[in-house]
DNA sequence: TCATTAAATTGTT
DNA sequence: AACAATTTAATGA
């Protein structure tokens, strides 16, 4: 299995269209980004690939280029709940990177992706020198939060088409996840790894989102026609 | 570039 | 969980 440590082995610098993707590069003085460019990694994850784990310590603030990633947590009775789903352009860590913490997290790919890394070094150096990265950081820690509390109100809901509705949402968070167009490429398998249902459940879900006029579906992702609607559930 | 084949994804049962 | 239908990606002439 890889892990975090072999991450940082395989890893070499970015491409131009690579560092487009960064959504907080644009925020940064010229002498601050050059800084940061010079300090990102990017690197490999295979399907089912761990990118960090609870109780390990945080060496890299993480960001996703491409791919797709789920964010949970295990539970004390040993269930596992996820958070949230990571699309391109979301970077996440930041709490723990801040306090030079342990991850209270596991982050896994749930397929291919490319993941960039800014080494907390790095990261603090851009705290203690930009004012836009501060922003940035404390947006981004502010929408997380109301995240993680919405995770748990769509964990307790009963009604898949709600849940899957809701899920959707919060992957298409225009604060965490600026780059974002209205077309998330997920399929419908992913989805279902995403919001722990079965994929014919999710099936049936989005058909049903798509007949309200909320979405439309497309082979191997789905296009966002009326965010309010999944965020409200008032189709 | 086009045609053929393989793989991935979707929609149903 | 299994199936057929559909779409995309890969291959090679």
């Amino acid at each position: 299995m890889s892990t975090e440590a072999s991450l940082l082995q395989r890893r070499r610098p970015l491409t131009a269209a690579e560092l487009g993707v960064i959504p907080w590069l644009t925020v940064l003085q010229p002498d601050e980004r050059e800084r940061a460019v010079a300090d990102l990694k990017i690197t490999d994850a295979k399907p089912g690939d761990f990118v960090c784990r609870t109780g390990r310590p945080v060496t890299y603030w993480f960001g996703l280029v491409d791919g797709l990633l789920k964010m949970s947590a295990d539970n004390i009775d040993g269930q596992t709940m996820t958070f949230t789903g990571v699309p391109p352009g979301g970077w996440f860590g930041e709490g723990t990177a801040l306090k030079r913490e342990v991850y209270r997290y596991n982050i896994q790919a749930l397929r291919k992706s490319l993941v960039a890394g800014l080494h907390v070094d790095t990261f603090h150096w851009l705290l203690d020198h930009s004012i836009g990265f501060n922003r940035f950081v404390m947006r981004q820690l502010n929408e997380r939060l109301g995240q993680f509390i919405a995770a748990r109100e769509i964990d307790r809901m009963g009604n898949p088409n709600i849940r899957v509705a809701r899920s959707l949402a919060a992957l298409f968070n225009p604060v965490l996840y600026p780059g974002l167009g209205a077309v998330l490429r997920i399929t419908q398998q992913e989805m279902a790894y995403l919001v722990g249902l079965s994929r014919q459940r999710v099936n049936e879900a989005l058909t049903k989102l798509a007949s309200e006029g909320a979405i439309a579906v497309e082979y191997g992702g789905l296009r966002v026609l009326n965010l309010q609607a999944l965020r409200t559930g008032m189709f």
